[in-house]
DNA sequence: TTTGTTTACTTAACACTGTTAACTACATTT
DNA sequence: AAATGTAGTTAACAGTGTTAAGTAAACAAA
């Protein structure tokens, strides 16, 4: 009897094709200027279809918002093979810059927009995509102390710093609040100046 | 012949009360989360007169947008008195942690709000208010690096830098992506011990 | 003082939004 | 073949930003 079967994949499938409409459409305008009747138009069904498959707009956004904590694991990946932790560390520090800007509508997704909260705070504690995230550089901070590559410190704290510090470029970039305050010149470079100034404190801090 | 000075009077007045009821309705729910009929509702009269006095919603965004940047520099004119361009510095960054923090709604609207953008640009120039908030602190920046109290750096990366390490920090704050992630005990004193970690740190590198 | 005109404001409406209730038409079970 | 379940639909509600048309009061001119 594998009619059950096949419903749970068509079910499934539908779901799919829904997010991927969804994820299209939130990249392309962003979450606050797409419509569920924009999805569906998309999908070429009626927009009440929409919500047998999510409870709502908001679940949307959450299940996009996870698929964006993967893909940026998946950023991460081949710094496994980096040895020196201080070099995988800036190499972690330019992934996160590389998909920021490859993603920006999706990162602004996954650390701006505020609708998340809620669904993380229920989440709790089985929410562990950004936990795995986090985990990784916490890891990589603490490998960097053992081997006197930064100075011994709360890894917590000095995750969190680091991961700041990026974020903060990044999001200083991405909304241009300096039009009239940066030199032309500077605004297209930022990004990368800025991580590296970092980077180069970092290892004075260590550097007697 | 008074009588066009008054007219003139009672229509910045009743912009002001559109504007104050703005601000207010703004700050406690959100820009996105506020109408035009709240803001007509709360100053009772019909939605349509604010279109009288205000291009549209966005026109009312630019307007606070400037207000607080006004606010933001009111934060800062206690600095001058402390002679040391390092510990006045430093002083600048808590000042602008206990601004974002005792004005969340309105930092945000500042510095996250995505339609505040287009107005910038076309603003350019003639937008001094931020630019007025950053050259304060490219100024204290030079000072510091003049007197020896951080190394010889280009001004504006440094001054880039440092400000998107504190603008990182609020706003992971203010998102609380961290949840699951941080510790309890840590989620309260985040901002502070990132922010001390920071300035230690510049410390640090300028004393060798 | 009685006209005419400008001005401040309102009502009604348009095209959109997220979301729900009621309905149809088909697939599955009996 | 009849009964049941269900995937998908249409219609509607209450809300949004915004504009066009209308009203009533304040002013200027006769």
């Amino acid at each position: 009897m594998g009619i059950n079967e096949r419903k749970e994949r068509e079910r499934a499938e539908m779901r799919e094709l829904i997010l991927k409409a969804a994820l299209e459409l939130f990249i392309e305008k962003g979450f606050e200027n797409v419509s569920i009747r924009n999805i569906a138009d998309r999908i070429e069904y009626s927009p009440t279809t929409i919500y047998l498959y999510f409870k709502d707009k908001q679940e949307l956004l959450h299940q996009i918002h996870d698929h964006g904590f993967s893909m940026l694991s998946g950023y991460f990946v081949a710094l496994a093979a980096e040895p020196n932790p201080f070099e995988r560390l800036r190499l972690m520090g330019l992934s996160y810059i590389k998909f920021a800007t490859e993603n920006q509508e999706l990162y602004e997704l996954m650390f701006v927009q505020q609708n998340a909260d809620e669904y993380l705070a229920q989440m709790g504690e089985d929410w562990d995509q950004g936990g795995d995230a986090f985990g990784i550089l916490k890891h990589n901070v603490e490998e960097c102390m053992r081997a006197g590559q930064l100075p011994l410190n709360n890894v917590e704290v000095y995750s969190f710093y680091i991961w700041s510090s990026l974020h903060g470029m990044i999001m200083l970039n991405f909304r241009q609040r300096c039009i009239s305050v940066l030199s032309e010149e500077f605004k297209k470079t930022m990004l990368i100046a800025g991580f590296e100034l970092f980077f180069n404190n970092l290892r004075l801090i260590t550097k007697p």
